[in-house]
DNA sequence: CGTTATTCATTCGGGACTAAATGATTACCT
DNA sequence: AGGTAATCATTTAGTCCCGAATGAATAACG
């Protein structure tokens, strides 16, 4: 998955290529960082820690919302997690299938479902979570510990920019 | 989108919820931030420009590798943009019938393919990676300058600790 | 109240992606 | 040279995900 060119390489081939355009590169840069560094943290994870309890990644999201959050309406799941809630009904349809969680019709407004964990989703949330979270502390390892909080502060001002609501 | 917590009041749950275990928030948040910046990011690049070109979000990044290093290998373009090469032969299937680049046998290896654009693709990629790079000059429009960089190095550092080639 | 508009979750049809199998070509080795 | 292994792109079968259409339930309003 790694490139087979490095930035610079890159960079220097993008600067022949554009020598007549005035490109941005630092902004470049961060763009084409930011999407190999998803792919792979999102692979790493899948492949140490997901695979192993066969779950999808979006499967992982889910249930780590509920977890956190239940009972919780499903429309608030698919916000949480940014994904459409087509995708979450056939989701919530594998898990309850695999006894995971559970739909219950809200008494409140009956178009509404609620979502909670049962007693052996929560027990696989906690053994899954903790192995999760200890393969986050390795993919941050190499950084120094203010890097950590300001990378994540950043990237946090890119979504709110693009995202304001 | 935007989920509809707070960092700072998501955290507060978490810190509930795992009263009880020892965990990196830290590390958490990073890669938590990580995802929705990068889901937002290439849902704005998307929808201003790659919609109206009618590109999937691969199709661009392909006709960009391509851009930059024609004639290139097909394998070196799946290596370079981080999916497989089945996916590959697909997309190149449709930029091929679109006319945007095309398809060589390798003389040297015949096994080997080669691809390079088209006129029209280059033509094509002439005005749509100006639009492309503003709109990434948008995105990160409101970090400092030095505050781009860090994010750029640190991203490549996760990327590069993950994938020891 | 009764009719209409809104707000839900779900279904449907299709696109994007992958791993594994396939077929073609080249490299290796004795 | 001949036979086997390795290396390609492509095909196949299947998963995951989304936008748009659908149907159910509630809200709004005269």
């Amino acid at each position: 998955m790694a490139g087979a060119h490095t930035l610079s390489e890159t960079e220097r081939q993008v600067k022949i290529r554009l020598a007549d355009k005035s490109i941005d590169f630092a902004a470049m840069t961060v763009t084409s960082n930011l999407f190999r560094a998803a792919t792979a943290v999102r692979n790493h994870l899948e492949r140490t820690v997901l695979a192993k309890h066969d779950l999808s990644w979006t499967a992982f999201v889910v249930l780590w919302i509920v977890w956190i959050w239940e009972p919780i309406e499903t429309r608030q799941i698919a916000d949480e997690g940014g994904f459409s809630k087509a995708t979450l009904t056939g989701v919530l349809g594998t898990l309850e299938g695999r006894g995971l969680l559970k739909r219950t019709k809200s008494k409140a407004d009956g178009r509404l479902v609620l979502v909670q964990l049962t007693p052996a989703g929560r027990k696989m949330m906690d053994i899954l979570f903790p192995e999760f979270n200890h393969e986050e502390q390795f993919v941050v390892e190499t950084l120094a510990t203010e890097s950590i909080n300001e990378v994540a502060l950043h990237l946090r001002e890119i979504t709110v920019h693009l995202e304001p609501k």
